[in-house]
DNA sequence: TTTGTTTTGAAATCGATGTTACGGTATCGT
DNA sequence: ACGATACCGTAACATCGATTTCAAAACAAA
């Protein structure tokens, strides 16, 4: 039941000063009952004891918790335009252009994360990862594993001293201990959020790892602990969540720490395709 | 200029704690910053006055008048609920930074390849994929292997008997033996292409096992032996390939595998949520 | 490392806001 | 018309939240 809801079936038992109150609420739902008491009397052309005989009428026990009712009704409402929980599919069925389209939706959530991507952080981040003084880690969640794999993939060649947390979560927190302050984490985590990445992640911090965490719009925990946050859009409205984005912002991190540290990488890129050379003659 | 666009703005000049509140409030805009201080403070993980300081920083005089924005600003886009969203693209006249283009550029390539995409080759694929009698591998070269490994994550869930080639080269020829005709391979493969993936390729096609190839636009040779090959747009005229497209092409074919396969797609679904949350709670 | 600087959050202060008590006013029934 | 009841708003109160201060912590430079 939404407070929009309680306040209709209420309204007929309402006396004439709280109506005043409730449609002044209603008209501008629900801006108006975010305002302080007295600004919402003033509105409403009632004084404030009567806004919250209103308030307690329609069942809140105080003015803060009906605020904080609306806000909450209000972050799920913005939401859903795309959101609203996973959609049964069955109604999506399929219009032959849904292979198109959902190609559309990834596309787009590129083209936001760019827009919305702070880029001084991203320099920040490059900056941080083209310091090869500083060993580097790359971990990843249930999904986005994958993702911290491929770019440590790159990453390796780059620079040294990359690694990737693998295998059981449990041995990661002996992985931890070879890293040393002023070290850098890549952290991916999208929704969903894992607990064990949160608790590595304040391990990490703890031993003042600085932490580049890569994540969605609304933000893993790991956030808390993070040195640098880089949200995605991933939202394509299907069953799964898409996580090109993130695929997308790694690749462009890893492009432009190439750049930076060109001098070193090139020599890297090249020795090591010389001995990828060398393996694959002996295969012949 | 709205409250988000001087959070924007302001994001590289603010200190670490103050990023955090930024964060937090654009997280979940505008709700966030709706809440008392000492509510928005411990949801982005810092204090009090640091909100405050951020509050200042982004030029407003106090944090009631800060709040007064916001409702303003919530009132007006809930007013106009369709013409909200999207800002206007002439303002955002390009800061021509490296990054930007570096995204364009990978935004292109998904809108060529889903241009290019023989679309019948993709349903045939899914359709292979969403006939749960099969079995069902997956691999990739030495950069896709993670996308590989990411589709196989999805699809695992989603029908029964996915395996993924993983470990050495040579331990794959031993898995091979557990396929039989008709079972389905998906094979991810880029420029530089592998030998050893042709070989393997060779060696299931033998076996009859359908290949689907996700490759790029110059098709590595094992779309010799493939049923369904499925070229994705790579280059971004920098050091490194982008494979964003194939990421994405998965993610295409798994949402699309899911609803084909929905009914025991749901099931196999709620089954491993169910057990996912027993873990969590047994680990609290 | 050590120094000097910046940043940060705990605690104290101050002000605003929600809440309550109470007297006045309107309304209804008789 | 009179009394009783319900309703409302003013004003005092108490609480909570915003703001400021300051010392400790983190950080960058030497």
């Amino acid at each position: 039941m939404t407070v929009e809801q309680s306040i209709r079936d209420a309204l007929s038992q309402l006396t004439g000063a709280e109506k005043k109150a409730a449609r002044a609420l209603l008209a501008e739902y629900p801006v108006a009952g975010l305002a302080p008491v007295a600004e919402f009397a003033g509105n409403a052309g009632t004084s404030a004891p009567t806004v919250l005989r209103f308030v307690a009428r329609i069942g809140f026990a105080s003015y803060p918790a009906f605020q904080q009712a609306l806000r909450r009704e209000l972050q799920e409402s913005l939401l859903s335009p795309l959101e609203k929980g996973r959609p049964e599919p069955a109604e999506r069925a399929a219009p032959p252009s849904a292979i198109g389209e959902t190609f559309e939706r990834i596309r787009d959530n590129l083209a936001r994360t760019a827009e919305e991507l702070p880029l001084a952080e991203i320099d920040e981040a490059c900056a941080l990862l083209a310091d090869s003084r500083s060993r580097c880690v790359v971990l990843g969640g249930r999904f986005t594993d994958s993702i911290a794999t491929y770019m440590a993939a790159h990453l390796r060649i780059v620079r040294p001293g990359v690694r990737r947390f693998e295998g059981q979560v449990s041995t990661w927190w002996d992985q931890i201990l070879d890293l040393r302050a002023g070290d850098v984490a890549v952290v991916f985590d999208v929704r969903r959020y894992q607990d064990d990445l949160l608790s590595v992640a304040r391990g990490l911090a703890e031993r003042k790892v600085r932490i580049v965490l890569i994540t969605d719009q609304w933000l893993s925990p790991v956030a808390r602990h993070a040195r640098i946050v880089l949200p995605c859009r991933i939202d394509i409205g299907m069953t799964w969540d898409s996580n090109a984005a993130l695929l997308a912002l790694a690749e462009v991190i890893v492009n432009r720490v190439t750049l930076e540290s060109w001098k070193s990488a090139k020599e890297r890129i090249e020795a090591l395709e010389l001995a990828h050379d060398a393996l694959g003659e002996a295969a012949d």
